[in-house]
RNA sequence: GGAUCCGUGGCUCAGCAUGGAUAGAGCGUCUGCCUUCGGAGCAGAAUGUCGUGGGUUCAAAUCCCUCCGGAUCCGCCA
């Protein structure tokens, strides 16, 4: 449609102007779509950007130019008629031939409408969840794998390749901080409830060490259990099983949610493979960094970013890579990752699979995960060399990121400059404070994964058990909706918010069923299955015949068409939440098609066949966008 | 001190990249709609100095600057 607007543009300002890349681009840029329908399908405000070319009014050239469409435009093309009001050109076009040609799209597409090949079998690698594995994933972890779940699934319909991985970082303090409770005996003072979750205990637990740390002042043992971990391989065995437990016991909430992944990579692997020894290697014969002899940072490991530009209104543009200590910094071990990310330094991990996951749409995945001992005869695969690394991290990492990124230009890796995405995100934050795994207050709010799945859960059996009373003798089924409903609503109010919108955690507003929310949208879907499989024996549409099309089928018609765009909009600017608030459109207009239109009851049979071949195709389009959210499809709900 | 982000009805948020017609949703409040394809829905009402003050422009919630309020970052923490 946008298409023909702008051919049938082009051809009447051409007798008035010279179309050179300039007037290319505003023509380009001009289609919108008008505030109401009244001001057609589409229009333009290319009137007001011609008006200094022309030296006329935006209201004299936009009545000339629509004048001029009328007269080579008649009912039979896609372009009907325009009209101009105040300086705009509206269009109206014929809904006939465009619900033709978008059935017959939409049908033959199937499961792929919406996607597009423009990632040309690239590859990008996603990271997200990350945590430390002492702990359960809180809310604001869960906000953390929902974006990059969704932004994965984002990138596959966009023709890329894509890979998820989680990193686990047991190498860190925050596990030396929890081995050390536990050879001290202090997490016998946690007692772990019935059916309580691993990771939760734990999570308590490691809390709980914190606390007594804190009150004893004994962080030398904490620094040197860091170190025996490293060497003592019976310490590291102890240490790396406990990890496993608490990983094992975060997958599963994850899985709860529809979030799966291809590969987790564990930092003691990466560590003990070198890749930080080849690292440094790589930053010592290039000038940008240096051993600093002299001055408040002797004996450290400099990264020269104050020879960037970008770095010169920082107070301390340089960075330290590696203490007077010998042990490199944080955010060094963020570069030595990104560089083995892509293939720049080869970590040689071994790989083995161990379990095949399924999501929400019972695809199966196998998750494969790093490993320190190789059994033989286990099947291997290769990860890494993507074209791009999206890293889902917290916003308050921005800078640490950006010099991750930057490091890469001072060593002039411009492709992998240029490729590096940060996609950074607010916190979810408690009513008075953020929530920390350290401070356990996760804990009093019930922020914890699990937790909000339960109340969520709570809330959505309580309306079931109201709204389905004939379910009460089949409670298998009615678990796996009331699951599915849960997981709809918590995955969709994560992604609904702008990414750098702090979200204020209430569970009231988590646990909401009505209005904008998940299960909005499934219940949309669930209505147009209904109608579906009530008139499976209808012969299909065909493009004869004569009906009268409202302006909710209009709208609905619209809506519809617009899904490629959105797909492709989404993924681009990092915003799943375009994908959510499409969504909701697509089904409020559906809603509204549905009180409007009788399908069942058409009053002529061709009538009938129209409207059924609408909610087919909108069944297809809304299933495609359910799937790139998460949200698990239904028949009934 | 410097940097980034945020400020939009009573509440929670979209819209800002690429300026454009009457600033959109949801919740809450009020009024209607179940002999009707499933009411987790629909129709309607009320509620707005788009933080403040300037500037640019034919046109500013959107771009630029000031100030106010909030968050985060600028570690040999992770």
């Amino acid at each position: 449609m946008e298409k023909t607007i702008k051919r049938v543009l082009k051809q009447v300002i051409k007798p008035h102007i010279a179309i050179d890349s300039n007037i290319e681009h505003l023509i380009e840029n001009s289609i919108e779509i008008p505030p109401t329908f009244e001001f057609g399908e589409r229009s333009t405000n290319i009137a007001f950007k011609l008006a200094s070319f022309l030296k006329k009014s935006p209201m004299k050239i936009a009545e000339e130019l629509s004048g001029e469409i009328n007269s080579i435009v008649d009912e039979k093309s896609l372009i009907v008629k325009t009209t101009s009001v105040k300086g705009y050109i509206n269009f109206f076009i014929n809904f006939t031939p465009f619900f033709n040609s978008l059935y017959s799209q939409i049908k033959k597409e199937g499961v792929n409408y919406g996607e597009n090949q423009r990632g040309n079998g690239k590859k990008i690698i996603v990271e997200h969840t990350s945590i430390n594995p002492v702990k359960p994933l809180h809310i604001g972890n869960l906000r953390n794998a929902v974006l990059g779940d969704c932004i994965a699934r984002l990138y596959k319909r966009n023709g890329w390749e894509v890979e998820i991985q989680n990193l686990i970082d047991d190498f860190g303090r925050q596990v030396a901080t929890l081995i050390w409770g536990i050879l001290n005996g202090h997490h016998l003072g946690v007692i772990r409830e019935i059916n309580e979750k691993y990771d939760v205990w734990l999570g308590k637990v490691y809390s709980h060490c914190n606390n007594i740390l804190a009150e004893q002042d004994s962080w030398n043992e904490v620094d040197k259990i860091m170190i025996d971990m490293r060497h003592d391989p019976h310490m590291y065995r102890f240490m790396r099983n406990i990890c496993q437990a608490c990983v094992d016991s975060n997958l599963e909430t994850a899985w709860r949610y529809g979030i799966t992944y291809d590969y987790l990579v564990w930092e003691s692997d990466i560590s003990r493979s070198g890749v930080w020894e080849e690292t440094l290697r790589l930053l010592e014969k290039n000038s940008s960094f240096r051993w600093e002899k002299e001055g408040p940072n002797a004996g450290c490991f400099i990264a020269n970013l104050g020879e960037l530009a970008e770095f010169q209104d920082k107070k301390n543009p340089d960075k330290v890579f590696i203490r007077s200590n010998g042990i490199p910094t944080y955010v060094a071990h963020d570069v030595a990752l990104q560089l083995w990310k892509f293939g720049i330094v080869k970590a040689n991990l071994t790989s083995r699979s161990v379990v095949k996951q399924k999501n929400e749409a019972e695809e199966t995945r196998d998750l494969w995960t790093s490993t320190d001992f190789h059994v033989s005869g286990e099947a291997e695969k290769s990860f890494g060399k993507p074209d791009r690394v999206c890293n889902v991290i917290g916003m308050e990492q921005n800078y640490e990121q950006e010099i991750v990124r930057y490091t890469l230009k001072l060593l002039s890796l411009k492709k992998e400059f240029v490729n590096s995405f940060h996609m950074s995100y607010k916190h979810v934050s408690a009513p008075h404070a953020r929530f920390s795994g350290r401070s356990g207050n996760w804990l009093e709010e019930r922020a914890w994964a699990d937790a909000v799945f339960e109340d969520t859960y709570a809330a959505a059996f309580k309306a079931i058990s109201k709204k389905r009373l004939d379910l009460e003798d089949d409670p298998i089924k009615r678990n796996l909706i009331v699951n599915s409903i849960t997981a709809a609503a918590i995955r969709y109010w994560l992604i609904k918010f702008s990414t750098e919108t702090e979200i204020k955690f209430r569970i009231e507003d988590a646990t909401s069923l009505e209005g904008d929310t998940g299960p909005f949208l499934m219940y949309s879907s669930v209505r147009a299955t209904k109608i579906l499989a009530k008139l499976s024996k209808i012969k299909t549409f065909s493009k004869h015949g004569k009906y009268e099309i409202t302006q909710q089928e209009k709208t609905l018609i619209l809506q519809l068409y617009r899904c490629p765009e959105i797909v492709k909009n989404a993924a681009d600017s990092f915003q799943p939440l375009m994908v959510a608030k499409y969504a909701y459109d697509l089904a409020s207009s559906f809603n509204r098609f549905y009180e409007t239109s009788r399908v069942i009851n058409a009053k002529t049979a061709k009538l009938k066949q129209f409207r059924l071949a609408l909610v087919q195709i909108f069944s297809i389009a809304m299933q495609n966008l359910l799937h790139i959210l998460g949200i698990p499809i239904v028949d009934e709900m």
